[in-house]
DNA sequence: GACAGGTGTTACCGGGGGTAACATCGCGGG
DNA sequence: CCCGCGATGTTACCCCCGGTAACACCTGTC
């Protein structure tokens, strides 16, 4: 990909921005046309197809969220503090501009059908990064690299939506939300003792199982 | 709710799910008519939109979802073996079926920006009985409420972006899945011993930090 | 027979993504 | 000097989608 010989291109990227950032994703070409003062076929000319243009606006972003928690991941820390220290990271990226990281968070719902894609492309990359530091920093032994890719998707699955809850409802702060998230991990849930039964019998499921 | 007193609208539900299991969400209300032998003004009188058709054959599916993965939450198990029971419900429920499970769990792309939605309802319905069964159950002193809630929607997440994974490549048998899950929550990654330190610098990051 | 309600149709609207064809500028080279 | 070429821009169109208006029919009931 060229570097950056492409000002008209960072141009037109700058209108998007602009757009989604007010709009949210889903703002129309003609809309982000519009924006740039131009009309929607030099859009595509630049960027192909809608994919296109979405996809290099989320690169943009991605590299910045990708690189800090990338960061934040090969940190000298404690393991726990490591782990907080990732969770805040990416709590703090969503927090900051909640319309791009909507535009990054949520798979595009155009692709025909096909699995898989519960996790969008930045989330992916976030995931894989993941998977590296744990496959590469933890003694997991044979099992490593199942239980690495697991835990990867599945960690990022956990803070997507926690954080998504978080961002929506606010309701606590960030570290206290980045604690709730990092004892999880350690087990808490498993940890924690049970509660005295008082089991109430649930109401009739009325459709058999799956 | 009519309890069924209404065969058309079924049969109409019919033909959608049968158009759905065969090209993914994001059917057109012209196929699903015309699947139904009708066109399309039926479906609206019916349905009101398609947000309400979807919405009819979500709840259709949902409920056997929802209601094997309450009475998993609800057996007379040891912890970890609900816990794993739960997992294996889904992970079972959604291996059945991947094409209505995705029309499950991926939220409706139509509505207007506002963070909130990287759960679909389904989901945020399994979340909620994680957070009520969390609560119910286990001891968790002051901060139960936040941690409930925010375990429920984390968990929820992480089965379901691990699941989508799972699905889509198939690494390992469900029970072993299954496992790694449990293990996962279980703080399996805090508790592992750390590997030989052999940090290699990474690769310069070109963006600032978000 | 008139009315009501459910079933069905055709034809249309607005707007989305995407494209073809044409117009215009600036600029380097015969 | 002017020709061509590439980038920039436009208008006008296509197809499909979700959604709706208007009209036609059949069937049972008072």
């Amino acid at each position: 990909m060229p570097p950056a010989d492409e000002p008209r291109r960072e141009q037109l990227l700058n209108a998007a921005d602009r757009v989604v950032q007010r709009e949210g994703p889903g703002a129309s070409m003609n809309a982000i046309a519009a924006e740039a003062g131009i009309t929607k076929p030099i859009l595509y000319r630049h960027f192909g197809d809608r994919n296109g243009l979405i996809r290099a606006l989320t690169e943009r972003h991605t590299s910045g969220l990708l690189a800090a928690v990338r960061a934040a991941l090969s940190e000298p820390l404690e393991r726990r503090d490591r782990v907080e220290h990732v969770l805040d990271t990416y709590l703090a990226g969503i927090e900051a501009r909640p319309q791009v990281y909507r535009l990054l968070t949520h798979p595009e719902p155009g692709d025909p059908s096909g699995v898989g894609n519960a996790l969008a492309p930045a989330l992916r990359q976030i995931a894989g990064e993941i998977t590296r530091a744990v496959e590469s920093q933890v003694d997991l032994g044979a099992d490593r690299e199942l239980l690495a890719e697991a835990w990867g998707r599945g960690i990022t699955g956990m803070v997507l939506a926690a954080g998504d809850w978080w961002l929506e409802s606010r309701p606590c702060s960030r570290t206290r939300m980045v604690q709730a998230l990092a004892d999880l991990l350690w087990g808490r849930l498993a940890a924690a003792a049970d509660l005295p039964t008082a089991v109430l019998p649930a109401p009739a499921a009325e459709a058999p199982p799956v």
